[in-house]
This record gives structure tokens, C-alpha cells and sequence, in this order.
DNA sequence: GTATTTAAATACCGATAGGTATGCGAAGAG
DNA sequence: CTCTTCGCATACCTATCGGTATTTAAATAC
């Protein structure tokens, strides 16, 4: 292996830390994650967390921009050059998550909680949210080009989505859901479907 | 004032320590709202707590049970008697709440985060909200016989249903929404429109 | 080589929490 | 009136956590 400058370790232990931090953010959540387990898990201790970021909130932040970054990207290639039908359904898929993405649709809602009850947080996490809410809105949109149609408020439509998703995820999550995965991909379905006028029936 | 018997004294206090409580882990969430406080607030000690309550967890627990089987009764007694629009209005009003049925919803919402990540809790959670989705289903059943229509799955619906109506409080309950109350209200009408085959365009 | 910088380890701090053990004062039993 | 019971208060215990101060060891500069 060859020998690092200064710079290049430090980047790849951030790199670490965050790798780390997603794992552990999701499994335990914001507040079960202590910083001990994140450095420790990452083959580091404390300091080094502290050394690379201001504090635990920031890691979080930066994470999920992070990750609010990927979804959006996932959306746009999920239906570059589909027809509509495949478009939609590619689109769907992606927030009928499995696994991995349901342990950070949890987080999301963590942090939606969190935002609700602080006043300094609560700022920065809307601001993060009205853009991720645009963009979201504008692939919809493009989805609902292909099939000739217009939104009537792409935003809006966009938060109801999520807002959607998050509920269905949410169901998705207990130890015993009362809803399976065909059911949450029906739903956003309709829903999308309603929204765009051409749905099938629920 | 009439002097007390022990058991009465006891009652009351009990009484009093559950109106704290209520109140508190509305405002602070579960983590947030310490035993203390809960304690204080209602004018007693931590002792006073846990000579009533086995736990934090059992006294929530306790709450959550009230809560939903008020939310059950206020769901049968808004459709009661009234025709069918009225009655599905009255319906989606009652969850298309504001103020502090928002509080409880977010705490629901924490709790179902809780439950997802403890295995011990998970079982409890999900067999109390099985039993909620069931109730629910029937007055939605009713609502939809009034319409001369029939719910193809009554509990998955409820649990839809349910979940879109999560999903829309935990926006309405940030900082700067992106819904407004109307809109969580409509998305709520249209869905059981949808579901019932009545229901008004988006 | 030595001096300096700095990433990361260790040790530490203050606050807070859930829960327990014990003490006290008033209600109930006789 | 007295002894017991028990609801609640007080004091305490242990653990954890976010964050800081200090130290150490290695990379860089000279």
C-alpha cells in the first residue's frame, strides 16, 4: 500500500467516519448512534470524529444532503429515455424501497421529528427539504410529460409523495408490518397515477 | 374538599401524573420528556411516578392505548347518523387535525420508530396497532356503505390510509411546512375517494 | 539531523437520565 | 391510642453521552 501524505489519510479516515456514521445512523438512529460507537466502528476513536467535524449534528447534516444528493440523482436515471409506463414504474420502485434505503427512510423521519421540536434545526432542515422537494417535483414532471400530461403543482405533489412514501415506510418498518411491498408499490402507484390523471384503478 | 380515602388519593395522583404526561411527551417526545419533568409537572416526584408506573415505557404505553381508543370513539361519532359526504367530511377532518392531535401524531410517529428498532416493544406495538387498523377499517366500511360502496380490503385501506395521513402530519408538523392544512385535507379526500369510487378529482 | 505542525488517542468533565433504596408522615386497623 | 401499612419524597447509584483538554506519534519543513 502506498504511503500517504498528510492529506490523503486524513480524507480517507472522513471518509471512513461517514461510512460509518450511515451505518450506524441507521441501524441505532440519530440519538442511539453515540460518537463513541461511530469512530469505534470505523477503527477510530473519538477524537478522530471530533478532529474531522464539528459535532455529531453536523456529521448527520452532511449525510444526509448527502444521501437527499443520491435520491435525487437515483430519480433522473431511473427514467432517462423510458417510456412512460417504464418510467413510472422504475420511478416507483425506487421509493418502494427495500432494506438499505428503508433503514434511512427511518432516519428521515428521525430527523423530521428532530426538526419539528428544535428551533435552530428546524431552519436548515426545511431549507434542505423545499430544494429536495423541487427536484423531485421536476422529475415528476418529466414523468408526467411522457404521458402528455401536466401537474397541476409539481411541489406540492412532491411533498404529498413523500409525505406518502414516508407513512407507507414507516408501516414497512414495524416487526410486523400490516401492509406488504406490493402494497406500498399499488399505492404510490395510484397515487401517482391519480395525480397524472392516467392510473389504473387501486 | 372532601377528605380522601387512600385509594382515592391514590387515583388521582395516578390521574394527574397521566394528564402530565400526556402533555409532556407531546411537547418533548419520549426521549425528551424526562420523569422527572413528567414527575414535576404534575406537581408530585419521581417517586410518585414509579409507586404508580412499572416504567416511563409503561406509563407510555398506557397513553398510547387511551389515545387511540379516543380516536376510534371520535371516528364513530363523526359519521353517526350523517349522509355520506357529510360523513366521510367529518371523517377526514378529524385526521386532517391541528394543534395537539399533530403532537400526538408526531409521538406515534417517534413510537413507531421505537418499535422498529426494539424487538422487545416491536411485538406490543404491533399487535395494539393491528387491533387500531381493524377499528378503523370498520367505520371506514360504514362510511363506504353509505356510498353504496364496498372497500375491497378494509384493514389494508385503513392502514393506507393511516399512513398517507402520518406522512402528511409529519410535514404540516415542521417549521415551514410545505402543505397547508387544505392540502392535507384534499389528499386525505382523494384518497378515500379513490378508494371508494366516489371521490372528486385531485 | 532538529523543529514544527497536526491527525488522532486518551483522559477527563459536567450534565442528565432511568431506576432504586430508604425515610417520613398520614391513613387505616385494632 | 398505638401499631401497621403504604403513598410519596429524598437521596442516591450507575451508566451514558456530547464535547473538550491534553498528550503522543508521525509527517513535513528547514
Amino acid at each position: 500500500m502506498a504511503r500517504l501524505t498528510r492529506e490523503e489519510a486524513r480524507l480517507k479516515t472522513r471518509e471512513k467516519l461517514l461510512d460509518s456514521g450511515r451505518l450506524c445512523f441507521a441501524r441505532y438512529g440519530f440519538s442511539g448512534a453515540s460518537v463513541d460507537i461511530i469512530a469505534e466502528t470505523a477503527g477510530f476513536s473519538k477524537g478522530a470524529f471530533y478532529s474531522n467535524f464539528d459535532s455529531k449534528e453536523a456529521a448527520f447534516l452532511l449525510l444526509l444532503e448527502q444521501h437527499l444528493t443520491g435520491e435525487i440523482a437515483r430519480g433522473r436515471a431511473a427514467i432517462k429515455g423510458e417510456s412512460f409506463e417504464t418510467a413510472l414504474n422504475s420511478f416507483v420502485d425506487l421509493y418502494a424501497m427495500e432494506e438499505e434505503d428503508q433503514d434511512w427512510c427511518l432516519l428521515s423521519v428521525e430527523f423530521a421529528l428532530f426538526a419539528a421540536r428544535s428551533d435552530t434545526f428546524g431552519e436548515h432542515y426545511s431549507k434542505l427539504y423545499k430544494h429536495h422537494y423541487e427536484q423531485i417535483a421536476e422529475t415528476l414532471s418529466q414523468i408526467a410529460d411522457l404521458a402528455g400530461a401536466k401537474l397541476h403543482s409539481p411541489s406540492t405533489t412532491a411533498s404529498k409523495f413523500i409525505a406518502f412514501r414516508t407513512g407507507l415506510a414507516l408501516d414497512r418498518a414495524a416487526k410486523e408490518p400490516t401492509l406488504t411491498h406490493e402494497d406500498v408499490k399499488t399505492s404510490l402507484l395510484m397515487f401517482l397515477g391519480k395525480v397524472m390523471k392516467v392510473g389504473p384503478e387501486m
